[in-house]
DNA sequence: TATGAATGAGGGTTCATTCAT
DNA sequence: TATGAATGAACCCTCATTCAT
């Protein structure tokens, strides 16, 4: 679609709008959500600023729908692996595995979730934060389900508590494993704070199996 | 110290100090870091704007300063806690149930730990990064050290670890227990959300408990 | 052009440009460049702050355009002037007195001038900068040989020379001519001090004089 | 005289004063008059802040004084100059390298003669103003008759204006030798702008040989 | 006289959002 | 629907100067 040209039919609306979006994704690739104006999200799709508000009502629901599509994808990543026939080692490992990796392979997705509740969801409207927060919900289901049953888990609610917590468990350390430069340099400096120098795959990876190993422990003991 | 008066001696200057931090911790009770300007930090503790600004460097330097007192409040209470003598009780159960009754008291201390590498350790000097760091790493050092004994883990840094996970497991669950108005809004809207409902001390307290116990099954696997 | 009304087409832009320089140099006439603020800027012209901003960069960049716009007036006076038929009269005082009296009738332009590269120029963007310093050159070359052809001096850069020399004599007179109100008081406390009481277009006529008297004679030696 | 300790006698005061002004001296070589603070120079000259308002009561009269004294000896200097017996060559020549050269070692009195005018004079007190202007109106008087009497001007109200034009001189060209950094970048960006490229030195000479000229012809013609 | 803590005015600039065209 | 001109709130920090001690 040519600068000017309007998206007149539903199809062209929703090319442009993901134009927008893949504009918007290609700045975060590069920088912050704090860093990134209106005006250069609007430069970047190659339209006027206003065109970018005919779709998104405020920045943040701009990136919360970049976030929901990192969500959709990966959900359905986690189905089809949940799906897939069991591995015939150790589940927790494997799965875990998974869980790194998917994440490794979608930094920005990661960096999404790290924002989403003190920023993405403040400044939208309910229209917004409705089907956002009920496509989250239906994935946690939908995927804690499947995981309950994968690993022999008598509640279904107890594969989205894992869920739930793992969504914790990636903020906190996402903000412990992207630190300030300032904070970076101290830890350059002071040999006694390379104890802060946290790699998101390693520890998301030991403490998710550690988490596991307490869950399967107890839900052992409850079978 | 009334408006106006002069904290000459160190000890006057250190009354000054607290009473602007307690200024703005009475605020920051109220509101949120964002909304709290400097300026009415000032007048809460009734003296000049640009006073404030010969104590703190930055705003997030006083807050980080805050948050400085609440670590080394909290610490020094989980050091009386792992001195006592050990419970006869499973001691998984009898810590978890400490740490976030601990938390529970201090609602600000976590709400500030939940801006805290996002925020507050943007925008300060490495003068001010250094020596909050080093507090922290003495911390960790000091009561993993004291948890890894408690637990008779065998190594000293896992205990570390652990108050290392339980800062980002608080960072995340704070997130996801603070909710965004229009998503309290959309939640209350469709009983489908409920999940989404998460209540801070619950969820630490479940999630604590199987990495504790996770923890335990391994090392025990190890001795 | 009111106020809220939409500057859509270029020529609107230019008119609305246009009431912005036209609003400083109206505050200008009374204050001084220092004593202005981009939001009395913005009040004269019953636009809003942010508006100002979208046409001038800086503060200084407006200033600056002003200065431009009268640069561009004079050089072009002064190149009617110096295309006109040669006088029979002294061709030196003449011109001395037409520079005298170009600035006398541009009292905006002499003040500016005097805080040229002390303050406008300082604080512009190079996309700034170029295009005033070009119209500059442009005028003095033009101007110069002009002046050198009228003066009968074989180099054209010797015109192009003295242009520089005037502003640099017109910087310094300006600065001596408009003393600061508290010295002004002690000239008029001080008799002696009356030597200090600088009239502009006197010392410059004088000034201009001697200097063109030194040129004329050193040119006439070199013919 | 050591941090602390009070300047009891008049000889004590006068060494802490000269104390201060080779602090502010100092500062001035490495950057401008705006870049410095006071509270720069207190720490340099290693006393507290309120001390130096105990000698000087604005930042203003502080480098007006440093100014005093650059006056004061560069007056003595071509005093010392004019008494001297008359050179066999050119006087004019003579004159006009050495007041180049007297300002080429003196480059901070040219510097602060271009903020003379318009910063310094303003912002201090009618106490500050009037010996200062003084002290300048008795040098131009001496000086300027002395050099009348060199050059053979019946009247030596010649001589101090040329030394009134000499002030003007200075102030202008030092604007232009130190162009902004901006102004400098675009000189180097376009070959045409060359001619803004001016040298203090080069121009002063040329342009003073012009009025020297011109002044001893009209003169000569008086005579 | 020396100190240095306290003062507080001061202002340019950004940018998300709106809305006239 | 597209545009982009217009809006205007928002805000930290500096630093010359004062004055209590």
């Amino acid at each position: 679609m040519a600068r000017g040209q309007r998206a007149v039919s539903d199809d062209l609306k929703e090319i442009r709008r993901a134009a927008i979006l893949d504009a918007a994704l290609r700045l975060f690739r590069r920088t912050s959500f704090e860093a990134i104006t209106m005006a250069e999200v609007a430069s970047e799709c190659g339209i006027a600023k206003g065109t970018v508000y005919l779709y998104f009502a405020t920045k943040e629901a701009l990136f919360l729908a970049l976030l929901t599509d990192q969500f959709a994808d990966w959900f359905s990543a986690l189905g089809a692996y949940l799906d897939a026939p069991a591995d015939e080692v150790s589940a927790s490992g494997h799965f875990v595995e998974w869980v790194v990796e998917s994440l490794l392979q979608r930094p920005l997705f990661v960096r999404l979730i790290a924002v989403m509740h003190t920023v993405l969801e403040h400044n939208i409207e309910l229209e917004t934060a409705l089907p956002f927060k009920r496509l989250l919900a239906s994935g946690v289901v939908r995927s804690g389900t499947a995981l309950a049953r994968r690993f022999d888990w008598p509640d279904p609610e107890t594969g989205m508590r894992l869920l739930v917590w793992l969504h914790a468990i990636v903020i906190g350390l996402q903000h412990m494993a992207a630190p300030a430069p300032i904070v970076l340099k101290a830890m350059r400096k002071d040999p006694a704070l390379a104890m802060f120098d946290i790699d998101f795959a390693t520890e998301l990876r030991a403490l998710l199996m550690q988490v596991l190993a307490g869950m399967n422990q107890t839900q052992g003991d409850k079978a």
